[in-house]
DNA sequence: TCAGTATTAGGAATATATAACCATTTGATT
DNA sequence: AATCAAATGGTTATATATTCCTAATACTGA
């Protein structure tokens, strides 16, 4: 089928060939796909933003380091989970890459069990912001749809205000928020109130 | 006035005496109100669980660490934002803290300015959590006030069923419905259903 | 210019929700 | 035994929401 995807995927970044190597071996050992790259630059170039999974990611790199990689992700929106590791002992730059938000930064040589155990979490994690995003998009889309009328009008249905108070706040007659109350309903394709309600939360 | 708490207090754990002195000073100095504890079980048996605030907090102490403290704190639902400082580098010490929720991890010797941006943050952070906290204690102690049955006809009705629906689906008559709806809306302080499904999601 | 959309509004019929009365049954507490 | 809370149900009336029809005005894009 064209445009089949692996499920989730590993991206590994690391400049030094014999830990990709040996790294994608154990990860794949474990029947997860796997990505390597040699650099910052070299992932930048060639990853799919729609692709779920996590990112592997040495620290330090000639040009790019990762955690540069790591900002540039962040001013992307690009928010995948990311697994640190480094060869020097760096306090300052494990603060720094967690305070980013990486799911966790491990000195080599590392427990390979503790390392495919992050890898889950990570994937999981991506998995989870995926599908909350998605929701999101989906409700945006909808939301665009409605008119500038029809939005005021949602705001203040959703507040739990009657379509008589929405009417007197607004000055319009009773029968005009009927119709807006009804072509909100199919636009954003809510069933009843509560639903209405439970997307204008997010 | 009994019972007068500063609005927030900076606990600080640290078994050297001049590092309490200075820090002490130098958050003092800001308006903020601190207070000292040579060790994490001196901590332990006199912070006060209702002060808002956050926990600055030395890594390697006698007896009891601070990631010792940390997991203790954890163990006993105390979600206190902390600030490690610590004299060492040490990585996997302070992945861990991380992972636990640190705020940050701080080498010594640390940029006062970086430290005293941190504690705001991690007021902040405890702030905002304590008032989250207190929303959903207070709606808890609400749906505690429902009838077993209560909160049956409760849960339909935030899943967007109308009272005929709920009826239905319980086998019993719509004019119990609205009884139960009644009462419902009125232990539970709503004034309409918006703000009842508001309430259903946390 | 024509077609479509957005915004406005009325009437009428139906469905649903809310409030104010009522009463019965059951089970627990005093 | 008396009392109370919980759950059940009925009637009546009013308020509100939903759906069906209608149509005027204004603005926008083909």
């Amino acid at each position: 089928m064209a445009g089949t995807q692996p499920k989730t995927l590993v991206y590994l970044v690391d400049d030094d060939f014999s830990v990709r190597d040996s790294l994608s071996l154990l990860i794949e050992s474990t029947g997860q796909a796997v990505r390597c790259f040699e650099s910052a630059d070299d992932f930048l170039n060639n990853f799919d933003p729609d692709q779920a999974g996590c990112l592997i990611l040495d620290v330090r790199m000639p040009n790019m380091t990762g955690l540069e990689l790591q900002e540039e992700l962040a001013r992307r929106d690009y928010a995948i989970p990311i697994i640190f590791i480094s060869g020097h002992a760096d306090v300052p730059d494990s603060s720094k890459a967690f305070r980013a938000g990486a799911v966790d930064y491990m000195e080599k040589p590392f427990d390979s069990e503790v390392l495919l155990k992050r890898m889950q979490e990570a994937i999981q994690k991506d998995l989870d912001t995926r599908v909350k995003l998605a929701e999101k998009r989906k409700l945006k889309k909808r939301l665009s749809t409605l008119t500038p009328r029809e939005r005021e009008v949602y705001i203040l249905i959703v507040k739990g205000l009657s379509n008589k108070e929405v009417a007197k706040q607004l000055n319009i007659s009773n029968r005009t928020i009927d119709v807006h109350r009804s072509k909100i309903m199919e636009k954003m394709e809510a069933e009843d109130l509560s639903e209405l309600t439970v997307m204008a939360m997010h």
